[in-house]
DNA sequence: ACGCTAGTTTGCTCAACCGCAAGGAATGAG
DNA sequence: CTCATTCCTTGCGGTTGAGCAAACTAGCGT
């Protein structure tokens, strides 16, 4: 297998603490792979059999329930760990992460991960935060959901799509991957009708401005206070 | 301070391998302490310098929305590791654990999760699998939060707590400690009204009998089938 | 350039569930 | 034993947002 390069990874916090030669034993055992547009890197109930990490793109974690009903339980960012499926326990992948932009993965066989463990304590601390940080976001997630009224938990999802994905332009702040009113509505809990709705009310407002798989946010102040309950008139 | 037994720690499988003399220099760092019903164990928001495991009772982790607004986050039961804020990379505490029953909390200074780090990965490791099943949690609760209806989830939510805190009685399963309607109402992201609903209209088919601060599942099955969605007539 | 498909907008209707309000039982304190 | 507190029950509107249906449009392939 062709060598992989140090300099792709070495940026990440997840290797922050990492000597040269530790991290290019790593990379000697890993793979890569493109992922193009609505593939899927494993599928939900799958064996697992390697953990991987997301390079450069964009996935969306999915779930399905018994039912059919499809939800979106988080968006993988570039130089996010994922389906690292045995380090919690279970031997089959909880969710199904789809490509919603081109996207190249690594990828290591899962014995890798007690070999890293035991030779870089270091880097297990780092995924244990890593982890740490996912179940907050889930937590805050489940308040939203509990407290929150449909209006402003949209707000508080575009928000954080915005923090980890957003692209300054000249009119705005562009989310930066191809992302329907449908996915919307699977992050938030809702229907993609509610989110159309939103949508429409918000840009006649000038707070954002939609198309077709596409969001600009005009008005982040706007949006914030939104987000925080303050009625939004005007 | 008084030395601590290395039989109450044994048998959890947080400690499942790990060599005796180990156990021992843990335990001797460890500090014991009782809590009664109602008292917090630490408060949200309050600077982390310790973390928690819970030798016996029932503690409750309540989370206050900005605008007052309460919820239950989880339940924190014997054997649980709570409040290891500093693993996930923040300084104070996510929430408040109340205590729902007369409990023991064990609790180490910050600085020994360094150290067990380093000296006992395989520690570390089961922490992570702790963590990896809460956030598998927190991923099922969204998930039933977004797709079903409340009654499902109430159902739901009674039937994990009968699984963790049942105990076997005469004429059913009896929950182990003192649970309101309001505190079931914010585990599972409604009002107490309509929990009292449901729990009134459940009695009269006789599925569960409540009572003050008491429930008692009689047929579990029916709730299991409701829980799936089996439209319960009858 | 054309049609096709997938994504989007919007209107209408209806049920679930919350909020308010008022009364009722159980537990504990004195 | 009595009172007070806390928890629980139940009724009644009112809203929110889901569900259904139908039209619209941007972009893609041929």
């Amino acid at each position: 297998m062709a060598d992989i390069d140090r300099s792709l990874v070495r940026s990440l916090p997840l290797f922050a603490n990492m000597v040269d030669a530790e991290l290019d034993r790593l990379l000697a055992r890993a793979s890569m792979r493109r992922v193009t547009i609505g593939e899927a890197v494993f599928e939900q109930g799958q064996k697992a059999s390697q953990f991987y990490l997301l390079l450069h793109g964009r996935l969306k974690v999915t779930q399905v329930t018994p039912e059919g009903q499809q939800i979106i339980v988080r968006v993988v960012h570039p130089g996010d760990l994922f389906g690292f499926a045995q380090a919690l326990q279970r031997d089959d992948y909880p969710g199904t992460p789809i490509a919603a932009a081109e996207s190249v993965v690594m990828c290591w066989p899962n014995e890798v991960w007690g070999d890293i463990v035991e030779h870089n304590p270091n880097l297990a601390v780092n995924a244990m935060r890593t982890i740490g940080q996912r179940l907050q976001e889930a937590h805050t997630r489940i308040r939203e959901m509990f407290t929150e009224e449909v209006e402003r938990r949209v707000a508080h999802a575009v928000l954080r799509l915005m923090e980890q994905a957003g692209h300054r332009e000249e009119d705005g702040i562009h989310i930066d991957f191809p992302l329907s009113r449908q996915d919307v509505a699977e992050l938030t809990g809702t229907t993609l009708h509610t989110v159309s709705r939103l949508f429409s009310a918000w840009e006649s407002r000038g707070i954002v401005k939609g198309g077709r798989q596409k969001l600009l946010v005009r008005d982040k102040a706007r949006l914030e206070a939104m987000a925080e309950g303050n009625a939004a008139d005007t």
